[in-house]
DNA sequence: CTTTAAAATGAACAATGTTCAAGAAGAATC
DNA sequence: GATTCTTCTTGAACATTGTTCATTTTAAAG
């Protein structure tokens, strides 16, 4: 079997296209927000017809999830980059690279927390297992700072804490609910982990 | 002047089908979801045109924000009732109480928090103060815990404790995301402020 | 009862998601 | 390279849903 693909130039062309469609797609989500979205507005964006668009995608929905994807995956990858070395350092550096992603992608980040299915269809399994994928990785500093602690424990902690400072976070970055400055909100997700992680044993009291 | 305000029969009506509309209309989204809301369904299960539903309320966003005010009220009306005797019982009161309130309404929540207005149109400041209002709620305990904190200091800290527990609390309860038994999270929402607490130096440490 | 002001109506319009028959374009075969 | 075959692309037509407004209806005022 032969490893190299060929790529028709069919392939190629469509391969193209939909990059395009994505980036089109993404871009205008993030600056205009998830509901200025319309197939129209992608399509002639993209030079294509709306055809095209529900051929290579099924359906709508079917751009914004794959938006949304993208987005966890990115997301993943910056998180994965916090050094591991110190455990609480790694913690604390969980929290801002997960606030730093968010205010430079605050559209993209509702778009994946936000955006319902038409009817009651399910969200995609693979974006969920990504979303646990990623907050999955606090599991080793916290193993490593309570070694006691059983599994179940431990990822209940994890989503806690993930959720927690998703909260503040979101509510802290939504303008339009509290408009707290970005800069006194990287101050407050610093203060909340310290009085947690205090509380937890973790940090030694002052 | 006359304090007795003669209602016509006009306004009788008016306001009767007023709030036909809103109860039809909260109860689709209560149990179907925001997503689900159409002007026609809405208009024909109030007995009444489509033309009537935008007389009344100018035009669909609303009639959601109009929902999306009552929920708020009905919110701070059950986080008032929490006893306030002891400021510690009355902290876990308030957000249990929340926990208990988001999980009869989610979507009536998420309506509040996640609807994005057409455009770029400002989210109606009345509702922001009646949110901001509700976790002001959280004040007066925090004042009587922690007396030698100044205001902004309270501020924050209700602020940030509002927006983790709702993080927690919104996404445990979005079973495409982690899909945490109620039973559950109410424990974890516990554990949570036992560890924050402690931290901020409010319970004794064990 | 007549007149008048206000409100309700719903057909028509506008915006937007979706489908599909017809045509275009690339691949396969000779 | 011409022909056939397969697949993809197109965009007009359709479906759904928010919005408007001329007309009709209805309650109030005279």
């Amino acid at each position: 079997m032969n490893n190299v693909q060929e790529e028709s130039l069919r392939d190629q062309k469509k391969n193209r296209r939909r990059l395009h469609i994505l980036e089109i797609a993404r871009s205008i989500i993030a600056t205009k927000g998830l509901r200025s979205l319309k197939v129209r507005d992608v399509a002639e964006a993209a030079g294509c017809s709306v055809g095209s668009v529900y051929n290579e995608f099924g359906d709508f929905d079917g751009v914004i999830l794959t938006v949304n994807r993208e987005t966890v995956q990115a997301l993943t990858v910056r998180l994965g980059r916090v050094p591991a070395e110190d455990p609480v350092r790694q913690l604390y550096g969980l929290a801002e690279t997960y606030l730093e992603f968010f205010a430079d992608n605050a559209n993209l980040l509702r778009s994946l927390f936000e955006h319902r299915m038409e009817d009651d269809r399910p969200y995609p399994d693979d974006i969920l297992q990504m979303v646990m994928d990623a907050f999955a990785l606090m599991h080793p500093p916290l193993v490593r700072l309570l070694p006691d602690a059983d599994d179940v424990k431990i990822a209940l902690l994890s989503r806690t804490l993930f959720s927690a400072v998703h909260g503040i976070i979101s509510l802290g970055l939504e303008e339009r609910m509290v408009a707290v400055p970005p800069q006194m909100l990287r101050q407050q997700v610093t203060q909340f982990l310290d009085a947690h992680l205090l509380g937890l044993g973790i940090l030694p009291a002052r």
